[in-house]
DNA sequence: ACTCTATGAATCC
DNA sequence: TGGATTCCCTAGAG
């Protein structure tokens, strides 16, 4: 295939049979030691209870760790079978470079990332197994262990049903799903893109914000009308919001410490806030400011920074209201606020102390939250459902999204977690989950993911529309052009468009039309006649074919969905599940 | 095909 | 509590 820029919804395909990871595991092995031993092998197997001698740790361990060794020339195997296990054993048998631990490697053979077999599984996080077999890495249309509903007898739940259900329509408006690459922009942001958002009213235009502080303005209709402000903060713009009673004036947040307003009519921006009046003192004093909202009743703008403090701010007057509030553990990161859409002065806070918070900003004291949700770890966001505000999606650095379906109900637990990779990463701008604004039934969310699956041989991290009632993946958006991870995605407001920050580009999803999907069989179909059957290879693959993925291919080379899929799984409140 | 690096959170004493 | 250290699928540059 060319260098299309076709984006891929794939579906319906199978899950592969159970074994093969762990064939994988050991083809993978083997190919890597050429003389692998019975010994390797069962190393391998056994893992850590067996208190096996760990004589290859001295090896391991040697000075610097790293792969230095190559002055012997001496066959490998003469090596083993005179059983010495110098230095060089390090050149015979690859160490793992997560674990240090010969016997094994982690990384990519080819499209395939193999695990290291002495960590917990990246994708769940549980011991006794890889991502390989994850029981959470499943085929789309099985990808779901039904979510149990929660108890429907209850009389919160009946109040529920009668007061609220009552006011959502019931009808699930056709659902679209933006996955075909429409345009995307080069080098726009000099560094990685870390917030997006649509113009409340201007239909194609996108704002996006990087980790320079750039902020960009962007009609995504007209190529060339672009603008971009690089002096309104610098360093990171994590955030940004409308100002709803002024759809000209949108308020940024930045690491810098400042909150600023932007008219983007006239570019001309004031500063509302600044943490850092002193500059910079080091980075104990520093302050940063991660959440902002507005609250547009009261002229409200609400943020928090890095050391767990809540600010409020006049719109008007400019002037903070009231002393900081403590609403996260002292010293933490306040990683984002939400005004709840149908009763504004209800706000949901999340935080680098493993919670997210709702309060009643009207008696905002310290300690007083109206209720805490605890997390596994750093809650990157929260979410209050978009239409009647009585859900709660967060997502959370331990690879789960978790749903609470009524924030008035029994907060306890949530409703539902759904594993997910969207793990930490440094270098990564954090994933946070987001509800499709347009989606009245608010079930649907969109998250990039993490870890990669291999589509034809290319490593691809695709952008998962989830249905968080059920944890049914709904589609997951990918390019094979794009192989870099998609962290900020953004729905638009009123279209079926998706725009997703992928590093420093931005691209723009549409639904694929009935003509995009004839002209794309059409294509397939020829290619088939052309190249005989199944010998698709991508053209401009840059990682190997994934024939290895999959040792036990069937000899007649037709083509098979080899393709494995890293989704999630729902656990659903009371559910048994192991 | 290397190596470097910008960087944030967890962990370990 | 705090400083040093570590670290699992990054992306881009040299």
């Amino acid at each position: 295939m060319g260098p299309t820029t076709r984006a891929r919804f794939v579906h319906n395909r199978r899950r592969r049979p159970g074994p093969y990871a762990s064939d994988d595991e050991e083809d993978q092995q083997e190919a890597s030691s050429s003389s692998s031993s019975s010994d390797d092998e069962e190393e391998e197997e056994e893992g850590e209870g067996s208190g096996e001698a760990d004589d290859d740790d001295e090896a391991a361990a040697a000075p610097s760790g790293k792969d230095e060794v190559e002055e012997e020339e001496e066959s490998p195997v003469a090596a083993v079978r005179s059983g010495r296990k110098a230095s060089i054993t390090i050149s015979l048998k690859k160490v793992c470079k997560v674990c240090k631990r010969s016997g094994h490697e982690a990384g990519f053979k080819g499209a395939v990332y193999i695990d290291c077999p002495r960590k917990p599984c990246f994708l769940c996080k549980m011991p006794g197994h890889t991502t390989l077999n994850c029981p959470h890495r499943v085929a789309m249309e099985h990808g779901v262990i039904p979510a149990s509903r929660r108890n429907t007898n209850t009389s919160l739940d009946y109040v529920f049903q009668s007061q609220v259900k009552g006011k959502i329509s019931m009808v699930k408006p056709q659902f679209l799903i933006p996955n075909q690459l429409e345009c995307g922009n080069i080098k726009f942001h000099e560094r990685r893109v870390t917030c997006l958002e649509f113009h409340p009213t201007k239909n194609n235009v996108l704002l996006s914000g990087d980790k320079k502080g750039l902020l960009g303005i962007w009609d995504y209709i007209k190529l060339h009308e672009k603008t971009t402000y690089d002096s309104v903060h610098s360093c990171i713009l994590n955030s940004m919001k409308f100002d709803t009673g002024n759809d000209g004036l949108l308020y940024t947040a930045s690491s810098d410490g400042t909150i600023c307003s932007t008219d983007l009519e006239t570019g001309i921006g004031s500063s509302l806030l600044n943490l850092n009046p002193n500059g910079w003192t080091g980075p104990r004093t520093w302050r940063m400011i991660y959440g902002i909202d507005f609250n547009a009743e009261k002229g409200l703008l609400l943020v928090a920074d890095n050391f767990g403090f809540l600010y409020l701010l006049d719109r008007r007057l400019k002037t903070r209201i009231g002393h900081p509030i403590l609403i996260h553990k002292k010293g933490s990161k306040v990683t984002s606020l939400h005004c709840n859409p149908a009763q504004p002065e209800i706000l949901l806070s999340s935080g680098n102390d493993h919670y997210a918070r709702i309060w009643d900003t009207r008696k905002l004291e310290p300690n007083s939250p109206f209720a805490s949700l605890a997390h596994g770890r750093v809650v990157n966001s929260g979410y209050f459902s978009p239409q009647s505000g009585n859900k709660i999606l967060t997502t959370c650095q331990d690879n789960r999204i978790r749903v609470w379906d009524y924030i008035f109900g029994n907060l306890e637990s949530p409703s539902r977690e759904i594993v997910h990779s969207h793990d930490f990463n440094r270098h990564l701008t954090p994933f946070k989950a987001e509800w499709d604004p347009k989606d009245y039934s608010e079930t649907v969310v969109v998250i990039g993911r993490y870890i990669s699956e291999n589509y034809n041989g290319i490593a691809l991290h695709p952008i998962d529309f989830i249905d968080t009632s059920t944890g049914k993946l709904l589609a997951e958006v990918m390019d094979p052009d794009i192989t870099t991870i998609s962290p900020v995605n953004k729905l638009h407001p009123r279209d079926d468009i998706l725009a997703s920050g992928s590093s420093r580009s931005i691209f723009i999803w549409k639904p694929k039309t009935e003509a995009d999907a004839t002209e794309e069989r059409n294509r397939e179909r020829a290619k088939e006649f052309v190249y005989g059957s199944g010998s698709q290879k991508k053209s401009n693959g840059k990682h190997e074919n994934s024939s290895d993925d999959d040792s036990d291919g069937s000899p007649d080379g037709k083509k098979k969905p080899k393709k494995t899929r890293f989704t999630h799984t729902v656990k659903g409140k009371g559910k048994s599940k192991a």
